[in-house]
DNA sequence: TTAAACCCTACTAGTTTTATAGAATTAATT
DNA sequence: AATTAATTCTATAAAACTAGTAGGGTTTAA
C-alpha cells in the first residue's frame, strides 16, 4: 500500500500537471486544491525537489512547478522516492537490494525466485503509469 | 513490501509442501528448519489454520499439514491474509475496499483509475505464484 | 496421569508514519 | 531599507504498526 506521503505527492504532481505551462503554484494553493495539510505538503514538495521532479522559485511570488515532463514521471519513480523498493522483499529488489540475514544460500532461496518475477511484472506496470497518463484519463 | 509475518508464513508453507504426504510437522520443527522464532511462528500457523490453508492435529504427536493443494495457495492469498490489500490504495481494492475520506467524487479521481490498473496487473501476477510453483523451481 | 503438542490472549519495546511548530532564508515590492 | 510573502530547514510529538515475548490453557497419545 502507498503511504499518505506518496499519495499526497502524486496528487500534488497531478495538480501541477494540470496547470498552464509557466504557471507557478504556491504550496498553500496545492494544499487546498488537493486537500493536503500544508506543512506536511511542504516537506513532500521539498523531497520532490530533491528528487528533481519539481523545481521551485523562492521568495515572494515563488512556488513550485514541474521540472520533468509529465511523461517522464512514473508511479514507480514516486513510489521509490517515498516508499522505497518496488519488490516485496529487499533481496528481490533492484534499487534497494539487501541480503536476508537469515538466508543461507540466496541463489537457492525458493521464495526469492518468485519475488523477482513479481518485481519484474509490477515494475513494468508501474512504469507504465505516468503523471501524463493519469491526467489524460 | 512483505511483512516478516508474510515472509515467515510463506517459508512455513514451503516447508510443509516439501514434506511427504501424511507427514505432520511440529511447530518447533518448522521453526528450526526455516529460522523462524517459535512463539511467533505459532501465531502465524494459527492464522494460516483460520484461513484454511493448513490443518492441525492437537495433542501429543500433533502438528501441522497442508490443507489446500500446493497449486491452490497463491502469493495473493497469503498477502491478503497477513498484509491485507493487494491494491496500492484502499479505494482501488477489491477485498479491502474503503473510500478515501478526502475524495469528493471517486469516479472522477485521476489517481484511482491508474491504481485499479496496477491492482489488476499485480493481482494477476501474484495469483500466478503458487506454493507449488515456488517449490518446483 | 503425564508428556508433548497446539491454542489463546495479553503485553511490550521499538520503529514508522503522519503530521505540527517555529525559525531561517530568499526575493519582490514599497 | 523595510516589509511582505514565499520557500527551506530542523526538531518534536502523537498515534499506529510491527515483531516478538510471556504465560498460561486445552487436547491427545501413551
Amino acid at each position: 500500500m502507498l503511504s499518505q506521503k506518496t499519495k499526497y505527492a502524486l496528487k500534488a504532481l497531478l495538480y501541477l500537471a494540470e496547470q498552464d505551462v509557466n504557471h507557478i503554484s504556491k504550496t498553500v494553493e496545492i494544499a487546498e486544491a488537493a486537500s493536503i495539510p500544508k506543512k506536511f505538503l511542504e516537506q513532500i514538495l521539498l523531497d520532490l525537489k530533491r528528487g528533481h521532479f519539481v523545481g521551485s522559485k523562492q521568495g515572494k511570488f515563488g512556488g513550485y512547478y514541474l521540472l520533468k515532463s509529465k511523461n517522464d514521471i512514473t508511479l514507480a519513480d514516486i513510489h521509490r522516492l517515498f516508499d522505497g523498493a518496488i519488490a516485496l522483499l529487499p533481496c528481490a529488489s533492484l534499487n534497494f537490494y539487501e541480503r536476508c540475514s537469515d538466508c543461507v544460500d540466496e541463489s537457492e532461496c525458493l521464495l526469492r525466485h518468485g519475488l523477482i518475477t513479481i518485481r519484474e511484472e509490477t515494475l513494468k506496470a508501474m512504469q507504465g503509469i505516468t503523471i501524463a497518463s493519469l491526467v489524460k484519463k
